[in-house]
RNA sequence: GCGCCUGUAGCUCAGUUGGAUAGAGCAUCUGCCUUCUAAGCAGGUUGUCGGGGGUUCGAGUCUCUCCAGGCGCACCA
């Protein structure tokens, strides 16, 4: 536990015995304690830390709030919580101010834990799996694949930093229609470049780079499949396309800081029989049961909508019954939670593919899908209309070309999933030289820069705790308040799968450090001062660096 | 029509399971580089938190209703 979090345990534990103490002496009423809070208060001139513990007690204890207060300080044991002073204030708050010297134990805290600093253990190594992007493989990666793709990544480091064990998968979607569908564009596209009159499928795979696919492939081996039965010819096709586009989205991800730990084939379910032993273990259950020559899954028993087909009357499975078996096995190989970061355009599956864990047995609460709202493309002050049919998008390398990937990455990040994000990518390239996230970057390269110019005058040396205490302005202590807070912050955002807090956080933290910068000189005479204020800088930088890691956005040692 | 998401400063967005006087960036105005990186700092300006009711000591946050936008409601994925 750390620092910062051990002291508001012990405060919240004093808290409720003062209650209790209060309450065995006749002093207070009250059958349960209800939930409280122990929070900074906005208002600096409120203290350090505030409860609204007599607030929530008024009505059980049927006495004024302020009254409760005043009973509750008067029993309240401060021993061991850097408690200087507590007051009643508004409505009945009880504010609280700490000794400030309790914050020199923070640096020792970062500089020991190293780039391990802010790691907690609400996970206990549980086994979570996120499965992210798992974009079709029948065309390029898009703005919407971009944003699943820094969340997802994002969000699997924020758990591995809470204490989980964590695996990132992608799902491939090499099977079903849109692989049929993607064999006949291809086909037709080989047949027109080696200038044949072929007609272009209805609602195949308009883009360019579906050309540029088979152009490479024509390269290779001529035109030796016109002559090949179609079957085979789109069979070798498929099979040629898919594997350049599975190496494109691999390479793309790669470069956008992405690393999966498992690629899942969803043909190989089929192939294996485990769609069809998702199956039959459902019908066993009896929750499928045959309509107009196709078998439906009864999701509406679990709160779906409508029933759902699982296979088609002529014979062949769904998506929705590879999927069953997909998320099937991963419950069978183990993990604790699973995650899945989807679009919101697929919120309508959330409910059945929670409904079919649930009749195969499994604990669907255990299933977690972070819906995320669509990226809108905005240009010339108008929404583009994004399709993979008509090739109509900006790609994830185009993205990666214009902003950066750093920047790119920042972007999705300081954004809550649910909100819709316009991206006026005209605006995106303006802005790429004031982006918040060279605010940050920049902040990593002054104190880089800093330590550099220490180096060359001596060792930075470490500090002794007659030193920290000399680090007492109000802009260090803000800075070191900031530090104490990350642990929490982590938590916080593990538990609400909200990685984006981490943006904020490293952003409140860069502003605090550009403020100090701008207040203090740190490489100063004094040398005890110099000390303390040389490991304050190492230990924000460090801090600024597992952040950003978090985020996969690199700290760069100059600019 | 039904379901989910969103509506907060001119623009883009935060707002920690109900807390005290609602915040940041961009934009704009005024200052700050012979001292550790000015991609920075300090300060000024900016609000019917979409509208209306309800719950309570207290609502941007919970509830109901209406309005606006997005997404979904296939034997597509």
């Amino acid at each position: 536990m750390s620092l910062y979090e051990d002291i508001k345990t012990k405060i919240i534990s004093h808290l409720e015995q003062a209650a209790n103490s209060a309450k065995e002496k006749g002093e207070l009423n009250f059958e349960e304690l209800p939930n409280f809070v122990l929070e900074e208060p906005r208002e600096r001139q409120h203290g350090d830390l505030a409860t609204n513990l007599a607030l929530v007690m008024a009505k059980q204890a049927k006495r004024s709030p302020r009254d409760i207060a005043a009973t509750l300080i008067q029993h309240l044991d401060k021993t061991d919580t850097w408690i200087e002073a507590s007051e009643i204030a508004g409505a009945g708050f009880i504010n609280l101010r700490l000794n400030p010297l309790w914050l020199t134990g923070v640096i020792k805290e970062v500089l020991q834990a190293g780039d391990r600093y802010g790691q907690v253990d609400m996970g206990k190594g549980q086994k979570v799996q996120v499965e992210f992007v798992s974009a079709n493989p029948t065309g390029l990666l898009h703005m919407g694949n971009a944003r699943g793709a820094a969340l997802g990544d994002s969000l699997a480091s924020l758990l591995a930093m809470a204490g989980y064990e964590v695996s990132r998968e992608f799902y491939i979607n090499d099977a079903g229609n849109q692989i049929q569908n993607f064999a006949l564009s291809l086909e037709a596209r080989y047949l027109q470049q080696l200038g044949q009159d072929a007609p272009f499928p209805e609602g195949g795979y308009h883009g360019e780079d579906l050309i540029t696919t088979v152009k490479g492939l024509i390269s290779k081996v001529g035109d030796k499949y016109l002559s090949v039965e179609p079957g085979l010819r789109r069979e070798f096709l498929v099979r040629y396309a898919l594997d350049e586009k599975m190496r494109n989205i691999r390479e793309t991800l790669e470069d956008f800081g992405v690393n999966y730990d498992v690629w899942f084939s969803e043909q190989s379910l089929h192939d294996s029989g485990a769609v069809r032993s998702a199956l039959e273990d459902l019908q066993k259950k009896d929750y499928i049961y045959e309509k107009e020559g196709a078998l439906w899954l009864k999701s509406t028993l679990f709160g779906d909508e409508k029933d759902e087909v699982v296979v088609r009357s002529n014979g062949t499975p769904t998506y929705f019954a590879a999927d069953i078996a997909y998320h099937s096995n991963k419950f069978d190989r183990g993990f604790d939670k699973v995650i899945n970061v989807w679009g919101a355009d697929h919120h309508g599956h959330v409910a059945r593919m929670k409904g079919a864990m649930s009749a195969l047995g499994y604990n669907a609460d255990n299933l977690t899908i972070i819906l995320m709202q669509l990226v809108r493309l905005i240009q010339d002050g108008e929404v583009v209309k994004m399709s993979k049919r008509s090739g109509q998008y900006i790609t994830l390398r185009e993205l990666m070309d214009e902003v950066g990937k750093d920047a790119a990455r920042f972007f999705f990040n300081l954004r809550d999933p649910d909100s819709t994000v316009d991206f006026d990518m005209d605006l995106a390239k303006a802005q790429s030289s004031d982006n918040p996230v060279y605010y940050v970057q920049y902040a990593h390269a002054r104190l880089s820069s800093i330590l550099r110019q220490a180096q060359e005058l001596g060792n930075v040396g470490n500090p002794s705790e007659e030193d920290l205490k000399l680090l007492t302005t109000s802009e260090e202590r803000d800075l070191l308040k900031k530090m104490a807070d990350l642990p929490t912050e982590i938590a916080t955002a593990a538990r609400l799968l909200e990685p984006h807090r981490l943006a904020r956080y490293v952003l409140d933290l860069a502003a605090l450090f550009h403020t100090f910068y701008n207040s203090q000189r740190v490489l100063v005479e004094d040398e005890a001062l110099r000390r303390a204020r040389l490991n304050l800088v190492r230990a924000v930088k460090q801090i600024i660096a597992n952040v950003l890691g978090i985020l996969g956005v690199s700290a760069p040692e100059k600019m």
